[in-house]
RNA sequence: GGGCCUGUAGCUUAGUCAGGUAGAGCGACGGGCUUUUAACCCGUCGGCCGCGGGUUCGAAUCCCGUCAGGCCCGCCA
């Protein structure tokens, strides 16, 4: 079974009525790693809907989280910023500068991950959680904090095993200019907390508005109640012993809350980099993922892991991989059981199906509609030697890979197929590049003897019948006239065609290009010394 | 120091929650397509399931121990 079924159906002992949940914080670009949070939660979401449950998924953005230092992305202008939450400071601009427009900070990260959300499928409901604050919506979770003030705090020593300071406070309220850091309270008479700033101002607190915001810990176990949340995967630097999710339980209970159970999930790393890390550059946004990966595949890469495996994102030779699995899997799906299964297949089935639902851009979509039909090494093949579409969609016709006209999901693979091409993610050892002239590496590496095939095979080629099949046997009939093996005739067109001594059945990539094309390289042999 | 996760074929892994003869993909190798490498098709090889103990008629699966790798433990999610 997959594990987002299984967990609904461990959810649907609890009750009929689900929200599941996910929460981020928009403090910089967001990232791959972020569709994995989104993901886990929206599929989740989509298996308890499938399970017939009531559900609903809410994306609870920390727009209230302040904002901890200035990153590299921005200029020390941002210095008078620390301590403010995300929403009540400015969107930088492309320098790292201030802006003056309406946009704040949260919203300018948020905006393009949403519009990426959208093209995976991923419909949340957002819910700004600095709006929850101003909506008074916390007030009453933010009194009984302050009231179970010693008791929240035993809780977090006890289970996390880090002794608070003696002036902890379950809430951190926004000083004079705007910063949570360096405000003290002094004092707390509801609805007010009142406080003193670094700058030695005093000032209060209504706690029915955004004026003040309780600590992480207590703030992710209140929105559990608040919002009747039952589940929320949660990144694993929230799993570890003690850490904010095995504190939030009971702090959760205390607010008079339900939590959700525990459920944690590996992160994403780039292949090779070490985790996801937007401070050292290593990221690839979701919007860069999506130009190369179609989104059902992208939605694949998280729906065929465990939630416990980690993920190594690669957007080089494992990309074919997870593709052609998806298709191949697609197409077993379909596939008439013979037999008995096993219950090892049986299951492996059932799983396998199951991300292939969960992979769907809209949920209930029949999973046969995105099926290409044509494996990803091909397709990348093709859209390098063919510059038009339509010239890819007659070859494809043409090796039986096509009948008609292509889908659309076949469309908008080609399409991402080209950008990924033309990007920096594609793998070295995939590319070809049918050359115009012979290269100076071509040359060194072509003996005399087989520079004289290529000027007898070119004779021929000019006037050959432009198929495979007689392509090829001009090839191995010259190859026999002169006297040299097959293997190095074919190494010889190889280093002139592609600049590289192995690759694709090269007698395809001929019949494919344009004859006067392969003439005129030809040609360029003719005129070098060897 | 505390804890989490992982360890199954060369590589990526399924199967572990519900114990019942170890599955798959890729790669490699071989073959087919009058063709030779990365399009298509077929086949073969390949696993003391990290190691040691225990429970059981029976363990990859449960229990104990052990080793190895990865990771988390600051109001950073």
């Amino acid at each position: 079974m997959h594990w987002a079924d299984y967990t609904a159906q461990t959810l649907k002992e609890r009750g009929d009525i689900h929200v599941c949940a996910s929460g981020i914080t928009p403090s910089g670009e967001f990232h791959i790693g972020h569709i994995r949070e989104i993901l886990s939660a929206e599929m989740i979401h989509r298996a308890c809907l499938d399970l017939g449950l009531e559900s609903k998924y809410i994306f609870i953005v920390d727009s209230m989280d302040p904002l901890r230092r200035v990153y590299d992305f921005l200029s020390s202008d941002y210095e008078k910023y620390i301590g403010v939450p995300l929403a009540f400071i400015p969107a930088p601009d492309e320098n790292g500068n201030p802006t003056q427009g309406d946009l704040n900070y949260a919203e300018y990260f948020l905006k393009p991950f949403l519009l990426s959300l959208e093209k995976i499928g991923v419909k949340p409901e957002v819910v700004m959680n600095h709006e929850v604050y101003e909506q008074g919506k916390f007030a009453e979770k933010i009194d009984i904090a302050i009231n179970k003030k010693n008791e929240i705090k035993t809780i977090i020593e006890n289970i996390s095993g880090r002794e608070l300071p003696v002036d902890w406070f379950p809430y951190s309220p926004i000083g004079s200019n705007g910063s949570m850091d360096g405000v003290e309270v002094i004092n707390y008479e509801k609805p007010y907390v009142y406080w003193i700033d670094e700058n030695g101002v005093e000032g209060k607190s209504d706690i029915n508005k955004a004026e003040g915001k309780l600590p992480w810990r207590i703030d992710w176990a209140a929105r559990w109640a608040i919002h009747g949340i039952t589940s929320e995967p949660a990144g694993k630097d929230h799993g570890s012993a003690g850490g904010s999710y095995d504190t939030g339980i009971p702090i959760c209970k205390l607010l008079g809350g339900e939590p959700p159970s525990k459920m944690v999930y590996e992160w994403i790393q780039i292949k090779g980099m070490g985790p996801m890390s937007s401070s050292k550059g290593v990221t690839i946004g979701p919007v860069e993922a999506l130009e190369l990966v179609p989104p059902e595949i992208l939605r694949y890469s998280i729906a065929r892991s465990k939630v416990n495996r980690h993920i190594d994102f690669d957007t080089g030779n494992t990309l074919f991989e997870m593709a052609d699995e998806y298709e191949r899997i697609l197409s077993e799906a379909s596939k008439k059981i013979e037999g008995e299964l096993s219950r090892r297949q049986e299951i492996a089935r059932k799983t396998n199906n199951g991300a292939l639902r969960l992979s769907q851009i809209n949920r209930g979509d029949d999973p046969k509609n995105s099926w290409a039909g044509v494996s990803f090494r091909h397709l990348a093949l093709l859209a390098q030697i063919k510059s038009e579409d339509s010239e890819v969609w007659e070859s494809l016709r043409k090796s039986g890979h096509l009948e008609k006209s292509p889908t659309t999901a076949l469309e908008e693979r080609l399409e991402r197929m080209r950008s990924w091409i033309n990007g920096p993610h594609f793998p070295e050892d995939s590319k070809i590049e049918i050359q115009k002239v012979i290269s100076e590496k071509a040359k060194q590496n072509i003996t005399e003897e087989q520079k004289n095939f290529l000027i007898k095979l070119k004779n021929r080629l000019e006037k050959c019948e432009w198929d495979d099949n007689s392509i090829n046997n001009q090839i191995r009939n010259t190859a026999k006239e002169v006297e040299i093996t097959i293997k190095d005739a074919f190494v010889a067109i190889y280093w002139l065609l592609i600049d590289k001594n192995n690759g694709p059945r090269i007698v395809s990539i001929i019949s494919e290009l344009e004859r006067i094309e392969v003439v005129d390289l030809f040609e360029t042999i003719s005129n070098t010394e060897n």
